[in-house]
Parts: structure tokens; sequence; C-alpha cells
DNA sequence: TCGTTACTTGTCCATCGGTACAATACCCAG
DNA sequence: CTGGGTATTGTACCGATGGACAAGTAACGA
């Protein structure tokens, strides 16, 4: 199976070069040319049209992954809807580039974890599924746990709020650390994510 | 790392047992407990409340995979939005399962290519392509403190910014200081809640 | 009565977040 | 050339945060 590299830039990308020594870098009219089904061609974004390249590539059974200097959700799910199977950093290191090149190979798809939740967050909704209520989310709280977290969604510190409720900040944050584990967020950024346009009550 | 298998009826999988003879059958209940990171626990649909149930999961870090004995694009949707990192038909060939079972522990997403193609293809004009442009509070902002700002409204900590834009943790304190300094605002809270709904760029 | 749940508070500690004191380097307009 | 703006990194300090480990009270149902 060979690797082919598409970039519009001159620019060296030694990171291919360490993580596929055996590759090539090719202009996108030679990789339409020289890819076979089953090689595995790494497209640069600056590419110009890479999606009117993808699509025939990844139709002829070839193993695209469209690359980036600054990924973005929407690029990825470009991306994947112009054939491509995987959509990385263009700096990623070495053994994350083998690790998508070995998932694509394998009919997985190879998405950044933090560009997933993003893109099928919207793909989802866009769908027609449930936006996830956050109403959903706070019944599972109880009657004070729900105040801590509307509060702290408001932006308020852990001593602003223990002022408010008139309790102490120590039992703000066992409300709270109830909160982040009920809903399975790690800090209050997170909730604020979650529950942000909740944050009308008092 | 050890599998799992949780299922709602009391049908046989022979397939399960063929392509992980050491995996365990265990209920819903026993799966939260018993899995831990990098673990795979394959869930089948009819497990009441499936998502909620996968979700948790796979924010500990455990694989999760969903399998249907009637895939369709809305489920696998929900089962990846839900967290999960696969989903497949119940009846997959043994050597189908090992694949996704290889792709998923390698971060990538196994989703049936049918399915994958429908949905994407859908999805993507449902959403439209508009490039999104910077707001006017973020006009004020340098280029790199963007890039920062953006980070930290969607919930990033400052060590994965600087992972993300590879650089150190101190210089993302400083484009945040001045980011701060520039809208006004006190802390990360104030500015996830100024620009929450822009956390859509990358 | 006993077990469970919710609510409350305590101490201790590791980490994170924000600021104040810097410094070095690059680029560009004057 | 020189000053200003941008980007980068360093050390140090300290408040904020979140979890670990406990424990007390009150209410409610079996």
């Amino acid at each position: 199976m060979a690797h082919w590299f598409v970039s519009h830039g001159r620019d060296e990308f030694p990171r291919w070069r360490e993580a596929f020594p055996a590759a090539r870098l090719v202009s996108a009219a030679d990789a339409k040319l020289l890819a076979m089904p089953g090689d595995a061609v790494w497209i640069m974004d600056d590419t110009p049209q890479w999606p009117s390249l993808a699509m025939p590539l990844g139709q002829r059974g070839v193993i695209v992954v469209i690359m980036s200097l600054a990924p973005s959700g929407h690029d990825a799910l470009q991306a994947l809807q112009a054939g491509a199977r995987g959509y990385l950093h263009a700096l990623a290191k070495p053994a994350l580039m083998e690790q998508a090149a070995l998932v694509t190979q394998n009919q997985g798809i190879w998405v950044p974890a933090d560009l997933m939740g993003r893109v099928l967050g919207a793909t989802y909704q866009a769908l027609g599924g449930e936006p996830r209520l956050p109403s959903d989310e706070l019944s599972a709280l109880t009657e004070r746990e729900r105040d801590v977290a509307l509060a702290v969604a408001r932006g308020k510190s852990n001593k602003e709020v223990a002022r408010h409720l008139d309790i102490t900040e120590r039992t703000v944050k066992a409300h709270l650390g109830a909160v982040f584990r009920k809903l399975g967020v790690r800090d209050r950024m997170q909730l604020v994510l979650r529950l942000g346009q909740h944050a009308e009550v008092s």
C-alpha cells in the first residue's frame, strides 16, 4: 500500500516523512493518476478545490485523509462528506498519523476527539434529533444541586454562590461535585457550555 | 483490555463469543461498575436507555460500541453523539467485529460505510457551508488572542489550548490576560458567557 | 426501628487559573 | 535605525477549584 501526499504550498512537513518514509509528495493531478484503490492519499487543505480531488479518489476506494493547519468542525464535516476517511492536524505527531492510517485502512473514520463532539452534535441535531434539553439534564439533580448548578452556569464563583444560598463554600463544592458527576462534566466550564442558554433564572 | 457485552434480551450472540472468546456478558449496571478506561463495552440497542449507559462510559474513556439488529443512520448518529465510538450490525461477521474493535481502540470511529455516506450527505446540505465570520467582540483581538479566546470559550483548559496551538501554557496565559483586558472580563467564565454562541469556530 | 436520601460542614491537598515581575525575538512603520 | 506592536517564555505568588476522606442532622419510607 502506497502513501501519497498532496500539498499546494512549498512547505516541508517533516512529520509526514517521519511517519511514512516511503511516501511521495505529488501534485493533485498526479495523485489522481497514481493512487490505486487501497492506497492512502494525504491532502493538505490548502490544495485548491481539495473536495473535488477527494471525492473521485474516495469513490475509487482510495483512502483519503484531509490535513489542516487549522482544523475546524466545519471542514471536518466537509472532508468526510467529500469521501475522506480521516481529518487531522497537519503537524500531528507521527505516532498519531500512523494511528490514523491504521484506523482508516480498516474502514474506520479518524477525526480528532475534540472535533468529534461538535461535528456529531451538529449533525445529529440537523437531522431532527433531540437537542439535549437542559431541563432533562437538570431533572437528574436535586433541588439544591440545581440551585448551585444554575448559579455557577451564570458565572458565579463558589464564594458568591455560597453567599447567595446562605451556605458555606464547602457545601457549594459538595453540591457542585455531585452535579459534575451526574451530568458527566469535569468542571464548571463544561457545565456552563451545557447549561449556557438556561442561565436566565435568578 | 477486557470486552463486555450488554444486552437486554436473552438472545445468544455466538458471533460475539467467536470474535472475543474472553468477553463477558453483563447487565447494564454491572457494565458501569466493571468497565475500566480502555475496556470495550458492546451494547445492544435493545438495552433500555442505552444512550444513558453509553454516555458516562464514553466520558470515562471506555470504548463503547452500539450494536443493532436493524441499523439506521439516525441511530448511528445518536450512538456516536452519546459517546459511542462504533455502531454496527449485531450479526456482523467476527472479522468485521475485530476490525471495528481495532479501529475504535485506536481513537477511530467505526460506522458501516453505506450509513456514513447517506448520513453525512444529508446533513452537510442541511447545515449549509457558512464560514462563520469573526464577531465584533473578536475584532479587537489579535489573531493569536482570538485562537486562545475561542478555544477557552469551548471549555478547553490552558493546558489543552497550549497543546492545541503548540505553545507553552505560560503563553496561553499571556494571550488570555490580554483577552480579559481587551474585552473587559474578569475570568474565563465571563468570557464563555459572552462568546458562548461563537464556540463553533476551530 | 432501620436504611436511604438529601443537605450540611469540616480538613487536607493537588492542581488550575490569573497576575506581577520580568526577558527575547520578529516585523513593520516612521 | 528606532520605537511600537505582536508572539513567545520564564519565575513566583496566591486565590480558586475540585477531589479525598469524614461526619453530623433531618426526613421519609419499608
